[in-house]
DNA sequence: CGCCTGACCGAAT
DNA sequence: TATTCGGCCAGGC
């Protein structure tokens, strides 16, 4: 009963770069549209991510660019909590220490630093 | 096929 | 530091 739509690829390869983000690290909706292979459309991503149904994807490491929090549906106090939870510390709407915990795609063997320390 | 929407971005104010 | 504004893009209708 196919009764959806199929994704289209750009949709596919937005959710295949999501399952790659690291625990405890974050990307921007830009980071995630440039590793899918279309760079600037940073507001696609954010349009693809809120009608995505697909569970078990860590969409809480997906945040604005400079750090900021973003949107999350009609949640967004859970993406702070999530976010949280992996060792981030949010503040006034920000992932403090931001530059440090930005994936790039492509290592995930990085140490993160300590949060707690250096903020 | 055109128009509208939004979990964005970055420069300017 | 906070707001505003124009540009961008894929998806849904």
């Amino acid at each position: 009963m196919p009764a959806r739509t199929s994704p289209t690829v750009f949709t596919r390869r937005v959710l295949h770069v999501l399952r790659r983000i690291p625990p405890g690290r974050v990307v921007t909706y830009g980071d995630v549209a440039r590793l899918a292979g279309r760079p600037g459309a940073a507001r696609a991503v954010g349009q693809i991510m809120g009608r995505a149904d697909e569970p078990g994807l860590p969409y809480h490491r997906v945040i604005a660019a400079g750090g900021r929090l973003g949107g999350f549906g009609r949640l967004p106090q859970m993406k702070a909590d999530r976010l949280t939870a992996e060792g981030h510390t949010v503040r006034r709407g920000r992932v403090l220490g931001f530059a440090a915990r930005r994936w790039n795609g492509r290592s995930t063997s990085e140490v993160l630093p300590h949060s707690g320390k250096d903020l």
